[in-house]
DNA sequence: GTTTTTGTTGATTGACGAGTCAATAAACTT
DNA sequence: AAGTTTATTGACTCGTCAATCAACAAAAAC
């Protein structure tokens, strides 16, 4: 039965089995077969588009962290101020689409592939390169020589929220997480003297 | 050749050499074999002494946050304003004895650990409220009602430090990780008006 | 000095899983 | 209609690994 055109649309649908399977096992083993039976195939076909399982997950974490990009990049196109835009991409971060169980969950194991698979620790570090370069750029108006330092803050704040969230059991609470970081964000806003 | 009274001597090398095994691998994706290779035993011993991998994991586990615990409170021994003690905890946290690359690296998939392990999941949260408890506490004559947002905003801080630095190539540096941190809670102590 | 307890391992079992391959089938090409 | 490309899978190979077991060794107990 074969339609033509099916690579991407297989593709697509294994990217998205992948995630929700390493998601749900919290874990990344499971086996490929898993990952193709819910994606609706077989373990040999999943191979034959991929290749090997380091693809299947290389693929899954950059779906992830394009789906990311894409959130905070949503929230900026309506921001104009510093201020506005730094809140966005805050917001941005925990938008409903990324800031999901599974997708927490597949986060956090993908956190853990790139301590082994050096091409998982790029992708990782790009990621974590624009987002500290965009923080930074709309901090400077705002804290002046500060904004490096908040840039990191802020950063490893949202990775710490993210992977509480992993843990806490029920559904991650996306109000409470933006609030964290929210008043962390005000705290270094507020004028001192 | 047996030596007796063994057991606790190899029970203590396991846990050791599983820390260490993880660390380096930056995965549970190890073996039993390698382990117990380390540690300097067969396999075979491994099992007889812990039965299965993964209470040789929990053990390991167990293990990293008794440190982590000791740490905190030897910190705090010294201290006794609530401000100190704070800090203290602080900066126990980045203690030298827990705040190392393949400690850090076994922490981080230990993290992971909890999501598929009870028992795992159950001591970390038995860590993460005992942390929060003692935050929330030296916090409350400080801040007052924002005692209980700020000591869960650092102890969001902290894993994420932790889990940015699992990541960073080089030795982990303490000092920096301990700045951002730091810097977190000055701006929270600052009186605003 | 024999029995029991504790320590220890090599060899084996049994399961599981990544990746390959040969075969089948439907569409497109010419 | 014959040939080519794309889609698809069941069956198989090969390696790996957790866990078990039988056997051996030394100390303790009796």
């Amino acid at each position: 039965m074969p339609k033509l055109g099916a690579e991407p649309i297989r593709r697509a649908a294994l990217v998205k089995a992948t995630i929700e399977t390493v998601g749900e096992a919290g874990s990344l083993e499971v086996t490929v077969a898993q990952i193709a039976r819910r994606a609706g195939m077989s373990s040999a076909l999943a191979h034959h588009y991929f290749g090997s399982k380091e693809q299947i997950f290389l693929a899954a974490m950059r779906s992830i962290l394009t789906l990311y990009g894409a959130e905070v990049r949503g929230a900026l196109s309506t921001a104009t101020t510093a201020e506005s835009r730094l809140r966005a991409i805050v917001s941005g971060s925990f938008a409903p689409g990324s800031f999901r169980r599974e997708t927490i969950s597949a986060w956090l194991n993908f956190y853990v592939l790139a301590q082994t698979l050096p091409e998982a620790h790029r992708l990782l570090r790009v990621y974590q390169r624009r987002l500290r370069s965009n923080l930074r750029h709309e901090l400077r108006p705002l804290v002046g020589a500060r904004a490096e330092a908040v840039a990191r803050g802020l950063g490893a704040l949202i990775d710490g929220v993210y992977i509480r969230a992993a843990l806490a059991d029920g559904a991650p609470d996306r109000a409470y997480a933006l609030k964290i970081v929210t008043e962390y964000l005000d705290r270094e806003l507020e004028v001192r003297g």
